[in-house]
DNA sequence: CGGCACATTACTGCCACAACGATCT
DNA sequence: CAAGATCGTTGTGGCAGTAATGTGC
């Protein structure tokens, strides 16, 4: 089973943009996120190497791979030996980086470049904004992510990772070393609070990161890229998270059971554009195609989202989700619909109203703008029927036998 | 704050017919 | 078992009607 590039189809996918709900390739990733300043403001991280459709916020040093949560907490949380495993924390970026900042914010992504990759180089040298990384005043620079631990008192919130992807690559780097599953139970999933003491943002530094297929996906060359190609490849693929939440207009309120129902991939969740300002925060990095932040936007609630999945599928259940799904299925499902349906109740009320209701209200604004330029297209199964519908004669849209007066010819 | 009118947006069904897939000979 | 014939189903796009939502008073 391969898995392509969201944008151009060709490409093995290297980063997973959260508000696109999407997989691109590199260069694909530069040219649909150069495309303007909304879609620079899109926070991406690495793909997750093992299930390639989440978004990974960990890298295991020992086996040399990035992993989301659900991949990292089935490959660590469960085995003893594994959880002793050194890993750092992927820090997710903004706008179209040039290759020095990319080089800092994954010090492994450049170790180890393969020989004749120079143009790859050369197009990302290529890669810069004005503003280089954004960065949210409220994210903290590196220090031990042990710190933690201390923070929350508690399982309810866990400001770890997911809030580094929110908030933007920041500061120093660390090694996060998780000494038990326990430990690393309270890692992943959680959320950054204006409220809550002030989380790290330790920079990775990685020794490797499966170079070869990074460096691959640079040659822009091989991707034919254009309007139609962005809005029809990238239509679908939003499609699928998007169908979710457009029928209802912006200010849905969502369905449960169609959350469900769209967890046969259960990716479903929140990832978060939002989370680029702190107001709503990525609830579980390995679900994707339930929501953007664009659509959590939407969300009337004005709740700040802080849980983990893993506690809350430890406690929650949900009609929709069937016996097939896997504990981060679970996890997923949990987390994306508690979004859905309100702030949770383990979750601390944000006191800082007043910086609430502003971003709210920057990103409602931009959730609304960035719906109006995107096309929702079905996607043509069949494009000798497409071609044969483009050229029949119709009568008020409908079409007409052969033959018979029509009031509308496409050809004409 | 609720109700009302109006405007805007989103969704659905309709149409003909080639293509498709399943079934039968 | 393979090949051909038959039949029912599917999918395609533009328009109109309807429902849902937003806005202002």
């Amino acid at each position: 089973m391969g898995y392509n590039c969201d944008f151009c189809g060709h490409q093995r996918p290297v980063v997973y943009c959260r508000s696109d709900v999407a997989c691109l390739c590199l260069s694909c990733d530069r040219n649909v996120h150069s495309a303007n300043a909304l879609s620079r403001r899109h926070s991406r991280t690495l793909l997750c190497e093992r299930c390639n459709s989440q978004p990974a916020f960990v890298r295991c040093v020992e086996e040399r791979v990035s992993l989301c949560e659900n991949c990292d907490w089935i490959g660590h949380g469960s085995s003893t030996w594994n959880s002793t495993h050194k890993r750092q924390t992927i820090n997710s970026y903004y706008g179209c980086p040039s290759s020095a900042e990319l080089s800092s914010l994954w010090p492994f992504f450049w170790q180890s470049p393969s020989p004749g990759e120079s143009t790859s180089e050369l197009e990302l040298g290529l890669m810069s904004i004005p503003e280089n990384m954004e960065r949210t005043s409220w994210g903290p620079s590196g220090n031990a992510i042990s710190q933690n631990q201390d923070n929350t008192g508690g399982a309810e919130v866990n400001n770890d990772n997911n809030a580094d992807m929110g908030s933007g690559w920041d500061g120093s780097s660390s090694v996060l070393e998780i000494r038990s599953p326990q430990q690393d139970l309270d890692q992943p999933g959680g959320l950054t609070d204006t409220s809550l003491p002030k989380l790290p943002c330790p920079q990775t530094n990685h020794p490797s990161l499966c170079e070869n297929d990074l460096y691959h996906d640079f040659n822009i060359d091989d991707v034919d890229l254009n309007l139609e190609n962005y809005e029809e490849l990238l239509g679908v693929t939003l499609n699928h998270s998007e169908e979710l939440f457009e029928n209802g207009g912006s200010d849905s309120v969502f369905k449960i059971k169609d959350i469900s129902a769209a967890d046969s991939n259960c990716r479903g969740a929140v990832s978060a554009e939002g989370s680029s300002i702190g107001l709503v925060n990525t609830v579980q990095p390995t679900c994707s195609n339930g929501a953007s932040a664009d659509s959590v936007m939407s969300n009337k609630t004005d709740s700040i989202l802080c849980f983990t999945g893993r506690q809350a599928h430890s406690s929650l259940s949900f009609s929709g989700l069937t016996g097939e799904s896997s504990g981060g299925d679970y996890q997923d499902c949990g987390a994306s619909s508690m979004l859905l349906m309100g702030e949770p109740p383990w979750c601390p009320p944000c006191t800082e109203s007043s910086f609430q209701s502003s971003t709210r209200s920057n990103a409602v604004m931009r959730y609304k703008e960035k719906k109006k330029t995107r096309k929702f297209e079905k996607r043509v199964r069949y494009a000798s029927r497409k071609a044969r519908a483009d050229v029949r004669k119709r009568v008020k849209g409908r079409f007409v036998k052969v033959g018979d007066a029509y009031d509308y010819d496409p050809l004409n």
